[in-house]
DNA sequence: AACGGCCGCAACCGCTTTCCC
DNA sequence: CGGGAAAGCGGTTGCGGCCGT
Protein backbone atom coordinates (compact mmCIF):
# COMPACT_ATOMS: atom_id res chain seq x y z
CA UNK A 1 0.00 0.00 0.00
CA UNK A 2 0.66 3.64 0.32
CA UNK A 3 0.68 6.35 -2.25
CA UNK A 4 3.74 6.70 -4.81
CA UNK A 5 6.21 9.24 -3.82
CA UNK A 6 5.55 12.62 -4.99
CA UNK A 7 8.32 13.23 -7.38
CA UNK A 8 7.45 10.00 -9.33
CA UNK A 9 6.52 11.78 -11.66
CA UNK A 10 8.54 12.30 -14.89
CA UNK A 11 10.19 15.98 -15.40
CA UNK A 12 11.06 16.38 -12.26
CA UNK A 13 14.35 17.71 -11.24
CA UNK A 14 16.75 15.91 -8.34
CA UNK A 15 19.79 17.06 -6.88
CA UNK A 16 21.44 20.36 -5.93
CA UNK A 17 19.53 23.62 -6.46
CA UNK A 18 20.69 26.33 -8.42
CA UNK A 19 20.60 29.71 -7.47
CA UNK A 20 17.80 30.76 -10.55
CA UNK A 21 15.77 28.28 -8.69
CA UNK A 22 16.44 29.48 -5.18
CA UNK A 23 15.08 32.93 -6.51
CA UNK A 24 12.23 31.30 -8.55
CA UNK A 25 11.53 29.75 -4.94
CA UNK A 26 12.10 32.69 -2.31
CA UNK A 27 10.25 35.60 -5.03
CA UNK A 28 7.11 32.82 -4.70
CA UNK A 29 7.15 32.91 -0.98
CA UNK A 30 7.93 36.56 -0.56
CA UNK A 31 5.16 37.02 -2.68
CA UNK A 32 2.51 34.35 -1.34
CA UNK A 33 4.17 33.14 1.88
CA UNK A 34 4.92 29.72 2.94
CA UNK A 35 2.78 27.04 2.59
CA UNK A 36 0.49 25.54 -0.72
CA UNK A 37 3.87 23.70 -1.22
CA UNK A 38 1.28 21.44 -3.41
CA UNK A 39 1.50 24.88 -5.80
CA UNK A 40 4.96 25.78 -5.57
CA UNK A 41 6.38 23.68 -8.79
CA UNK A 42 3.25 24.68 -11.21
CA UNK A 43 3.24 28.48 -9.97
CA UNK A 44 6.87 28.85 -10.35
CA UNK A 45 7.52 26.93 -13.06
CA UNK A 46 10.10 25.08 -11.46
CA UNK A 47 10.66 21.65 -12.02
CA UNK A 48 11.03 20.14 -8.04
CA UNK A 49 8.30 18.56 -6.57
CA UNK A 50 6.58 20.27 -3.75
CA UNK A 51 8.24 18.41 -1.10
CA UNK A 52 11.55 19.35 -2.35
CA UNK A 53 10.21 23.06 -2.50
CA UNK A 54 9.50 22.66 1.12
CA UNK A 55 12.80 21.02 2.25
CA UNK A 56 15.18 23.32 0.05
CA UNK A 57 13.09 26.57 1.98
CA UNK A 58 13.03 25.21 5.65
CA UNK A 59 16.88 24.09 5.29
CA UNK A 60 18.54 26.87 3.64
CA UNK A 61 16.69 29.26 1.87
CA UNK A 62 14.44 30.31 5.30
CA UNK A 63 15.16 33.53 6.96
CA UNK A 64 16.90 33.38 10.26
CA UNK A 65 18.63 30.13 9.73
CA UNK A 66 22.52 30.65 11.32
CA UNK A 67 24.70 29.05 9.48
CA UNK A 68 28.59 27.51 9.96
CA UNK A 69 30.08 26.43 13.64
CA UNK A 70 27.53 25.56 16.74
CA UNK A 71 28.73 27.26 19.79
CA UNK A 72 29.54 25.52 22.64
CA UNK A 73 26.34 26.69 24.51
CA UNK A 74 24.36 25.24 21.46
CA UNK A 75 26.51 22.32 21.59
CA UNK A 76 25.23 21.82 25.30
CA UNK A 77 21.55 22.45 24.81
CA UNK A 78 21.70 19.75 21.39
CA UNK A 79 23.52 17.30 24.16
CA UNK A 80 20.87 17.73 26.73
CA UNK A 81 17.99 18.16 24.92
CA UNK A 82 19.12 14.96 22.73
CA UNK A 83 19.33 12.86 25.92
CA UNK A 84 15.98 14.56 27.05
CA UNK A 85 13.84 13.96 23.67
CA UNK A 86 16.12 11.90 21.97
CA UNK A 87 16.29 11.70 18.15
CA UNK A 88 13.32 14.35 18.04
CA UNK A 89 15.01 16.91 15.73
CA UNK A 90 11.96 19.29 15.33
CA UNK A 91 11.23 19.51 18.86
CA UNK A 92 14.89 20.07 19.50
CA UNK A 93 15.18 22.63 16.62
CA UNK A 94 12.51 24.39 18.05
CA UNK A 95 14.58 25.21 21.37
CA UNK A 96 17.54 26.38 18.46
CA UNK A 97 15.29 28.87 16.52
CA UNK A 98 18.10 29.93 14.13
CA UNK A 99 19.33 25.96 13.16
CA UNK A 100 17.21 23.68 11.02
CA UNK A 101 16.28 20.54 12.41
CA UNK A 102 18.78 19.11 9.17
CA UNK A 103 21.68 21.51 10.62
CA UNK A 104 21.06 19.79 14.45
CA UNK A 105 20.62 15.81 12.95
CA UNK A 106 23.58 16.43 10.73
CA UNK A 107 25.72 18.16 13.73
CA UNK A 108 24.24 15.30 15.71
CA UNK A 109 25.28 12.70 13.64
CA UNK A 110 28.99 14.09 12.62
CA UNK A 111 30.36 15.63 15.64
CA UNK A 112 28.45 15.18 18.68
CA UNK A 113 27.84 11.70 18.96
CA UNK A 114 32.04 11.11 18.69
CA UNK A 115 32.42 14.05 21.13
CA UNK A 116 30.84 12.26 23.51
CA UNK A 117 31.99 8.84 22.50
CA UNK A 118 35.61 10.25 23.13
CA UNK A 119 34.69 11.92 26.60
CA UNK A 120 32.86 8.53 27.52
CA UNK A 121 36.26 6.81 26.71
CA UNK A 122 38.79 9.24 28.26
CA UNK A 123 39.92 9.01 31.32
CA UNK A 124 39.10 12.63 32.73
CA UNK A 125 36.01 12.51 30.37
CA UNK A 126 32.78 12.93 30.71
CA UNK A 127 31.10 16.35 30.16
CA UNK A 128 31.70 19.42 33.12
CA UNK A 129 27.77 19.31 32.54
CA UNK A 130 25.06 17.75 34.53
CA UNK A 131 24.42 14.11 33.69
CA UNK A 132 27.64 13.40 33.66
CA UNK A 133 28.18 15.16 36.67
CA UNK A 134 25.28 13.37 38.52
CA UNK A 135 26.78 9.66 37.19
CA UNK A 136 29.68 10.71 40.00
CA UNK A 137 27.10 10.38 42.80
CA UNK A 138 25.32 7.57 43.67
CA UNK A 139 21.88 6.99 42.64
CA UNK A 140 20.28 8.05 45.57
CA UNK A 141 22.14 11.26 45.92
CA UNK A 142 21.71 11.98 42.08
CA UNK A 143 18.08 10.52 42.99
CA UNK A 144 17.85 13.13 46.08
CA UNK A 145 19.03 16.03 44.15
CA UNK A 146 16.74 15.42 41.20
CA UNK A 147 14.03 15.19 43.32
CA UNK A 148 14.85 18.88 45.26
CA UNK A 149 15.69 20.39 41.14
CA UNK A 150 12.01 19.38 40.52
CA UNK A 151 10.23 20.76 43.03
CA UNK A 152 12.46 24.23 42.84
CA UNK A 153 11.46 24.03 39.28
CA UNK A 154 7.84 23.39 39.88
CA UNK A 155 7.67 26.32 42.48
CA UNK A 156 9.09 28.62 40.07
CA UNK A 157 7.30 27.71 36.85
CA UNK A 158 3.93 28.13 38.99
CA UNK A 159 5.39 31.70 39.94
CA UNK A 160 6.01 32.53 36.42
CA UNK A 161 3.07 31.05 35.16
CA UNK A 162 0.39 32.89 37.72
CA UNK A 163 -1.78 35.26 36.35
CA UNK A 164 -1.43 37.91 38.41
CA UNK A 165 2.18 37.89 37.50
CA UNK A 166 2.16 37.54 33.85
CA UNK A 167 -0.53 37.60 31.35
CA UNK A 168 2.01 37.00 28.81
CA UNK A 169 1.81 33.61 29.69
CA UNK A 170 -1.30 32.66 30.61
CA UNK A 171 -2.85 29.66 28.82
CA UNK A 172 -6.11 31.60 29.25
CA UNK A 173 -5.25 33.79 26.13
CA UNK A 174 -5.38 31.53 23.50
CA UNK A 175 -8.48 31.51 22.74
CA UNK A 176 -8.62 35.12 21.85
CA UNK A 177 -5.66 35.56 20.09
CA UNK A 178 -5.39 39.01 20.80
CA UNK A 179 -3.10 38.18 23.54
CA UNK A 180 -2.03 41.85 25.70
CA UNK A 181 1.34 41.08 26.08
CA UNK A 182 3.84 43.01 24.13
CA UNK A 183 5.13 40.96 21.29
CA UNK A 184 8.03 41.31 19.26
CA UNK A 185 7.39 43.11 16.08
CA UNK A 186 6.85 41.45 12.85
CA UNK A 187 10.05 42.60 11.63
CA UNK A 188 12.46 40.59 14.09
CA UNK A 189 10.16 37.28 13.51
CA UNK A 190 13.59 36.78 10.74
CA UNK A 191 16.51 36.86 12.57
CA UNK A 192 19.36 37.92 10.46
CA UNK A 193 21.55 36.37 8.71
CA UNK A 194 24.44 37.82 6.41
CA UNK A 195 25.10 34.10 5.10
CA UNK A 196 21.61 33.39 4.03
CA UNK A 197 20.74 32.80 0.45
CA UNK A 198 17.82 34.68 0.72
CA UNK A 199 19.38 37.85 0.59
CA UNK A 200 19.74 37.19 -2.79
CA UNK A 201 16.12 39.29 -2.57
CA UNK A 202 17.23 42.37 -1.20
CA UNK A 203 14.63 43.98 1.11
CA UNK A 204 12.78 40.81 1.06
CA UNK A 205 12.45 40.34 4.94
CA UNK A 206 10.92 43.90 5.07
CA UNK A 207 8.37 43.18 2.15
CA UNK A 208 7.78 39.77 3.75
CA UNK A 209 3.78 39.17 3.83
CA UNK A 210 3.72 36.33 6.25
CA UNK A 211 5.76 35.35 8.91
CA UNK A 212 7.63 31.80 8.63
CA UNK A 213 5.53 29.27 10.45
CA UNK A 214 8.25 27.11 11.99
CA UNK A 215 10.64 27.72 14.45
CA UNK A 216 12.06 30.50 13.10
CA UNK A 217 8.93 32.27 14.19
CA UNK A 218 11.00 33.87 17.57
CA UNK A 219 14.22 34.52 17.79
CA UNK A 220 15.69 34.72 21.23
CA UNK A 221 16.80 38.33 20.84
CA UNK A 222 12.92 39.20 19.79
CA UNK A 223 12.25 37.15 23.09
CA UNK A 224 13.83 39.63 24.86
CA UNK A 225 12.88 42.60 23.36
CA UNK A 226 10.02 42.11 25.64
CA UNK A 227 10.68 42.96 29.32
CA UNK A 228 10.32 46.01 30.38
CA UNK A 229 7.20 46.77 28.41
CA UNK A 230 4.93 46.92 31.52
CA UNK A 231 4.99 45.72 35.15
CA UNK A 232 3.81 42.74 34.87
CA UNK A 233 6.01 41.54 32.56
CA UNK A 234 8.62 42.49 33.94
CA UNK A 235 7.91 40.17 36.82
CA UNK A 236 6.74 38.07 34.70
CA UNK A 237 10.42 37.94 32.65
CA UNK A 238 12.27 37.54 36.06
CA UNK A 239 10.19 34.61 37.20
CA UNK A 240 11.07 33.26 33.71
CA UNK A 241 14.42 33.77 34.65
CA UNK A 242 14.63 32.22 37.99
CA UNK A 243 12.80 29.35 37.04
CA UNK A 244 15.67 29.11 33.98
CA UNK A 245 18.13 28.92 36.87
CA UNK A 246 16.19 26.38 38.32
CA UNK A 247 15.84 24.30 35.65
CA UNK A 248 19.34 24.79 34.33
CA UNK A 249 20.92 23.81 37.75
CA UNK A 250 18.60 20.97 37.04
CA UNK A 251 20.10 19.76 34.08
CA UNK A 252 23.28 20.72 34.74
CA UNK A 253 23.74 24.02 32.50
CA UNK A 254 24.66 26.73 35.51
CA UNK A 255 28.33 27.17 33.46
CA UNK A 256 26.25 28.29 30.76
CA UNK A 257 24.92 31.16 32.30
CA UNK A 258 27.39 31.92 35.56
CA UNK A 259 30.05 33.19 32.72
CA UNK A 260 27.83 35.14 30.96
CA UNK A 261 26.26 38.68 32.34
CA UNK A 262 23.89 39.43 29.47
CA UNK A 263 21.04 37.90 30.05
CA UNK A 264 19.91 37.14 26.22
CA UNK A 265 23.12 34.99 26.16
CA UNK A 266 22.12 33.33 28.93
CA UNK A 267 18.65 32.31 27.86
CA UNK A 268 18.26 28.35 28.40
CA UNK A 269 16.02 26.26 26.84
CA UNK A 270 13.64 26.83 29.43
CA UNK A 271 13.11 30.17 28.31
CA UNK A 272 12.73 29.03 24.86
CA UNK A 273 9.98 26.96 26.29
CA UNK A 274 8.53 29.85 27.09
CA UNK A 275 8.76 30.95 23.48
CA UNK A 276 7.04 28.39 22.78
CA UNK A 277 3.92 29.59 25.59
CA UNK A 278 4.04 32.06 23.40
CA UNK A 279 3.93 30.23 19.96
CA UNK A 280 0.93 28.89 21.09
CA UNK A 281 -1.04 32.11 21.67
CA UNK A 282 -0.36 32.34 17.55
CA UNK A 283 -1.89 29.31 17.03
CA UNK A 284 0.86 27.24 16.59
CA UNK A 285 2.18 24.35 18.41
CA UNK A 286 3.92 24.14 21.17
CA UNK A 287 6.79 21.37 21.01
CA UNK A 288 7.99 19.75 24.17
CA UNK A 289 4.72 20.30 26.43
CA UNK A 290 6.01 17.24 28.35
CA UNK A 291 8.43 19.53 30.42
CA UNK A 292 5.52 21.53 31.15
CA UNK A 293 3.66 18.25 31.90
CA UNK A 294 5.81 16.64 33.83
CA UNK A 295 6.07 19.49 35.93
CA UNK A 296 2.76 20.98 36.70
CA UNK A 297 0.98 17.30 35.98
CA UNK A 298 0.21 16.18 39.68
CA UNK A 299 0.70 12.75 38.34
CA UNK A 300 3.89 12.95 36.98
CA UNK A 301 5.00 15.33 39.91
CA UNK A 302 6.64 13.51 42.14
CA UNK A 303 9.26 13.32 39.27
CA UNK A 304 9.01 9.66 39.35
CA UNK A 305 8.41 9.30 35.70
CA UNK A 306 10.11 11.80 34.82
CA UNK A 307 13.20 10.41 36.46
CA UNK A 308 12.76 6.95 35.30
CA UNK A 309 12.78 8.88 31.89
CA UNK A 310 15.66 10.55 32.07
CA UNK A 311 18.12 8.03 33.70
CA UNK A 312 17.04 5.60 30.80
CA UNK A 313 18.17 8.40 28.39
CA UNK A 314 21.46 9.09 30.69
CA UNK A 315 22.11 5.71 30.95
CA UNK A 316 22.23 5.35 27.14
CA UNK A 317 24.03 8.00 26.29
CA UNK A 318 26.96 7.38 28.57
CA UNK A 319 27.27 3.25 29.12
C1' DA B 1 50.35 15.83 -9.48
C1' DA B 2 47.36 11.91 -8.91
C1' DC B 3 44.79 8.96 -6.26
C1' DG B 4 42.00 7.17 -2.56
C1' DG B 5 39.80 7.58 1.82
C1' DC B 6 37.29 10.35 4.88
C1' DC B 7 34.14 13.89 6.27
C1' DG B 8 30.34 17.06 6.16
C1' DC B 9 26.31 18.71 4.26
C1' DA B 10 22.36 19.03 1.17
C1' DA B 11 18.88 16.49 -0.52
C1' DC B 12 16.13 12.34 -1.04
C1' DC B 13 13.17 8.53 0.63
C1' DG B 14 9.63 6.65 3.01
C1' DC B 15 6.90 6.45 7.16
C1' DT B 16 3.73 9.01 10.24
C1' DT B 17 0.68 12.61 11.33
C1' DT B 18 -2.53 16.07 10.17
C1' DC B 19 -5.94 18.06 7.42
C1' DC B 20 -9.80 18.31 4.45
C1' DC B 21 -13.58 16.69 1.78
C1' DC C 1 -16.49 9.14 10.44
C1' DG C 2 -13.49 7.37 6.97
C1' DG C 3 -10.40 7.80 3.26
C1' DG C 4 -7.22 10.21 0.52
C1' DA C 5 -3.90 13.81 -0.02
C1' DA C 6 -0.63 17.06 1.90
C1' DA C 7 2.65 18.19 5.23
C1' DG C 8 5.96 16.91 8.73
C1' DC C 9 9.63 14.31 10.29
C1' DG C 10 13.71 11.28 10.91
C1' DG C 11 16.89 8.10 8.67
C1' DT C 12 19.81 7.52 4.91
C1' DT C 13 22.36 8.48 0.77
C1' DG C 14 25.22 10.77 -2.60
C1' DC C 15 28.32 14.10 -3.87
C1' DG C 16 31.86 17.52 -3.41
C1' DG C 17 35.76 19.07 -0.96
C1' DC C 18 39.66 18.23 1.92
C1' DC C 19 43.61 15.78 3.43
C1' DG C 20 47.10 12.35 3.61
C1' DT C 21 49.99 9.28 0.99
Amino acid sequence: MGRPPCCDKGGVKKGPWTPEEDILLVSYIQEHGPGNWRGVPTNTGLLRCSKSCRLRWANYLRPGIKRGNFTEQEEKMIIHLQALLGNRWAAIAAYLPERTDNDIKNYWNTHLKKKLKKLQTSPEGRLGDGLSASQSMTRGQWERRLQTDIDMAKRALSEALSPEKSTCLSESDHSNGSSSCTKPAQASIYASSTENIARLLKGWTTNSRKPAPTNSAMTQSSFNMAPGTDAASSVANRNIIEFSKTFDSLFGLESLDSSNSDISQSLSPVLTLFHDKTKMETGEEMPLSMLEKWLLDEGVCQGKQFFSDITLVADANFS
